[in-house]
DNA sequence: TCGGTCACTCTCATTTAGAGAACATCTCGA
DNA sequence: TCGAGATGTTCTCTAAATGAGAGTGACCGA
């Protein structure tokens, strides 16, 4: 232990400044596919290129609370529409070169959105573009949010298997279908209609009967649809499992 | 946006400092017990109570490194025995006044270790004591480190079900039932044994087979086990599921 | 030497998941 | 208006995984 590190164990003003951030992996879905808000970036370091929402955490600020002032900042989001956003903490970033300014941690955090208007222009949601997540390989994004939005995707598809969070990218009542196709979108590959259907309904708490069917078919046939909501269960129980991966197991 | 709040979107400085700190929970199984490394707090705040290890982190230093580092300098842990530890970032506590003194984030971790001699004295591990995870019922913690504590644990239990992390409170070379033990001392409750043996040679990549065999049979009897070390997987699959607790899921 | 413990294996019943199909209802275009 | 095709929902059959109980034999300590 140095001077600095022994005075730093009773001062940490004693070391540079260190400095705290939140950034939102946003997720919503739209026309079948996944989509991450993002922002151009308009001054260095990583000027032009794009970024996630985020900013520094203020003194009198809960970490997800400045996740959420974040969130709605960038997208105008405000009342009962962000309230109906999930968000959650993803993980802490704090490689000591991931900024080139400074020393900075950024609390990452993820969120689960219903398909959103888009923001309207005049408010502070200057920059914010929902971005599918297809275009996303291979594109270069600032700092280290390549991996965290690597990270966020990765832990969205786990929650997807053991808790109901799926229903938080759909509005409040929601067919079976419509449920499997969030599914579908996120784990990437497709469902067996039958058996997803069977596994919905026999998981305690995950969803629940409103009584009432859509208004008409779905756009190219078929019947119209139970409508169902969200249950009061936090956890699924027994989880949706996705088939096995081999690749990722080792 | 006040304009402290706007000063500081450009220069961070303009809020008052943050101190970003690791704490670590690590867990040690002793004596068929679940053990948590504490320190006895020396200073006001919180002065004589229990608090988690953990310090600032400094300023060339990784998340990681830095809780690796502090479980070190506390254990006297080093080299081949400390890369044995399994090191994983938990969560992030950052309350406003979680600290009375500053702001200060946390950037908690989260280890097990295999069991461990006791620190030797006159290392720097001066007051690290491996506490029984049963004697912390009500028992009050520095901060908001019983919140963090009971995060880790029910993190621990989860990792449990689909990681073969429980290999990680074990020596290289364990038999089957003294897994099935860390299983059930973590998740607190009684295994079958002959199931838990046929799942965990089922699940590929759990644990390879030695060939070998303990020298002796168990303590109270019983026939000389075989030995197994952890295999490559990372990921269990299918995952060994914790029965239903159908309090937690509502 | 004996009772008791434990590793390991096996059987059987139950539950859960995978696959395919039946059937009714609906939309859309011919 | 009609028919093709899509979809929601339910069912059946099979395979796989799990829970529970028991048997066998090695081994310890008394």
């Amino acid at each position: 232990m140095n001077e600095q590190d022994f005075l730093a164990a009773y001062d940490p003003r004693a070391y540079p400044a260190v400095a705290v951030t939140v950034d939102v992996v946003a997720l919503t879905i739209r026309d079948g596919a996944a989509h991450l808000l993002l922002i151009r970036r308009g001054e260095q370091p990583h000027a032009g290129l794009w970024a996630l929402p985020g900013g520094f955490v203020r003194p009198d600020e809960d970490l997800v609370a400045a996740a959420r002032r974040e969130l709605a900042e960038e997208t105008g989001l405000d009342g009962e529409p962000l309230r109906r956003v999930h968000v959650e903490q993803l993980a802490s970033y704090g490689a000591p070169d991931r900024d080139p300014r400074m020393r900075i941690v950024s609390i990452a955090h993820l969120a689960f959105a219903p398909d959103l208007p888009d923001a309207t222009a005049g408010t502070d949601a200057d920059e914010a573009v929902w971005v599918p997540v297809a275009e996303l390989t291979n594109r270069q994004l600032a700092f280290d949010h390549g991996q965290i939005v690597a990270d966020g995707l990765e832990r969205a598809r786990a929650k997807l298997e053991y808790t109901p969070l799926a229903t938080r990218f759909l509005a409040p009542e929601f067919t079976i279908g419509e449920l499997r196709a969030v599914y579908e979108t996120v784990w990437g590959h497709q469902l067996h209609a039958g058996n997803f259907h069977r596994k919905v309904l026999s998981v305690p708490g995950f969803v629940e009967s409103t009584g009432a069917s859509t208004e008409r078919g779905g756009t190219r046939g078929g019947p119209r649809a139970r409508l169902y909501r969200a249950g009061d269960a936090r956890l699924l129980h027994p989880a949706l499992l996705r088939p096995a991966r081999e690749e990722t197991v080792r």
